[in-house]
DNA sequence: AATCTATATATGCATTTGCATATACTGAAG
DNA sequence: CTTCAGTATATGCAAATGCATATATAGATT
């Protein structure tokens, strides 16, 4: 439901479709990924919708370019959903599905050093390419507490996709150290039940048990 | 395509649509969001493919379960997925898509407080909801070294969803002092052509301009 | 002028997702 | 016996997603 509001947004100057897939591809991935067809059918039913319109101009190298543009409308419904507090977002992490039920392989210790590493691997590489943008911002001219506005809050965004990228690298090296002080014998009676016993532990009710459930919404 | 794969790596014990609902509810939302609607078909897909067989039993509580078990193939494309590198997910951060354009409120700075500053509940709340679940793990008994396997890789999980938090508030407090130190009359002059200005310094084009594209697919 | 490449927009379609609602059964309360 | 709350499973449906492919145009090449 966000990337509507988000295209919108992004329209405070006239922009066509390539221009804003590229923004996407630059820049707005980092925090909310994108397809091109989702991107030029939001444009569309924006403008049915009544919040963008649109002309045809020239393109400095091919067929003509649908550049659109805000209507007082859709300058409206942008002002509202910026000050509406935003939905937690739904967390989908495959990695750690994997390493949860590490136990499932027959040699969890070392299933679960694969996936921490290949974690390793991609965060690392993050870090690495967010690094260079992060310089890039650095490099523009001025103080870096004194911006300019159309930099600035860009930048904030990238800082939290770089720290939170160091953050991983320290819990994955976190976890492969304490991998490597655990004995190999814990590994090995993780029969049938385990699950009802972490559920246990954790007090909620898997199969026959049933104790009580957990309260309050999980983001 | 994973909750398939998730749902057969929680069913090495035969469990039910409400056990793994619950499942869910208290543990794996917190790296994989699933309804309760999608958990119940895709159940009934796998099962259909041959991946689960399910009988009705007698439930403790309400009416008869249809529990279901592995199938010999179930157990193979489990042993599969688990050793696939997994893809990376795709990011969904309503939060920062705000941040990034608070210049398109008539006060970004204040906006950008607001933002942040929800966020800041918002984090604060998941930490210390994930801290009372670690304190659970590690009122097990045994020392922390040998948990057994069953809550060991679980915990790990815990661990990132709770080191990432921590990582966030400490993102969210530098943002706040960052802005405290700006002198106001940066966000002054942020006139159109700030996403093109933007552009040119992180060198991808758009509109009129047009240097050279960023290489290489962002994560 | 015919061809080729890059640009730009648009469409097709199968899955996944999220939210609401329906159906049915159990045990307890009146 | 009927009603009711809680449990358990299932379905409807609109929207979002992801990937592939189609269509068309401009400019360069031959």
């Amino acid at each position: 439901m966000s990337l509507p509001d988000i295209l919108l947004s992004l329209l405070r100057e006239p922009l066509s479709g390539t221009d804003l897939v590229r923004l996407f591809r630059g820049t707005i991935n980092h925090f909310w990924k994108a397809d091109l067809s989702q991107i030029y059918r939001s444009l569309q039913a924006l403008e049915r919708e009544g919040f963008l319109n649109s002309k045809n101009l020239p393109s400095p190298r091919g067929p003509a370019r649908r550049v659109y543009r805000l209507t007082p409308t859709g300058n409206r419904r942008l002002a509202e959903w910026l000050r509406r507090p935003p939905r937690i977002p739904a967390a989908k992490f495959a990695y750690l599905a994997k390493l949860f039920s590490a136990t499932a392989d027959e040699r969890p210790s070392e299933r679960a050093r694969e996936i921490l590493s290949s974690m390793r691997d991609d965060a690392a590489r993050a870090v690495a390419l967010l690094e260079v943008i992060d310089r890039q911002f650095r490099q523009a001219p001025g103080k870096i507490e004194a911006m300019p506005a159309f930099l600035f809050y860009p930048w904030l965004t990238l800082r939290h996709g770089l720290l939170r990228r160091r953050a991983l690298l320290e819990w994955l090296d976190e976890c492969l150290e304490i991998l490597d002080r655990r004995p190999v014998s814990a590994d090995e009676d993780s029969g049938p039940g385990a699950l009802s016993e972490l559920a246990r532990v954790l007090k909620f009710s898997v199969g026959e048990a049933g104790i009580a459930d957990r309260t309050g919404k999980d983001n």
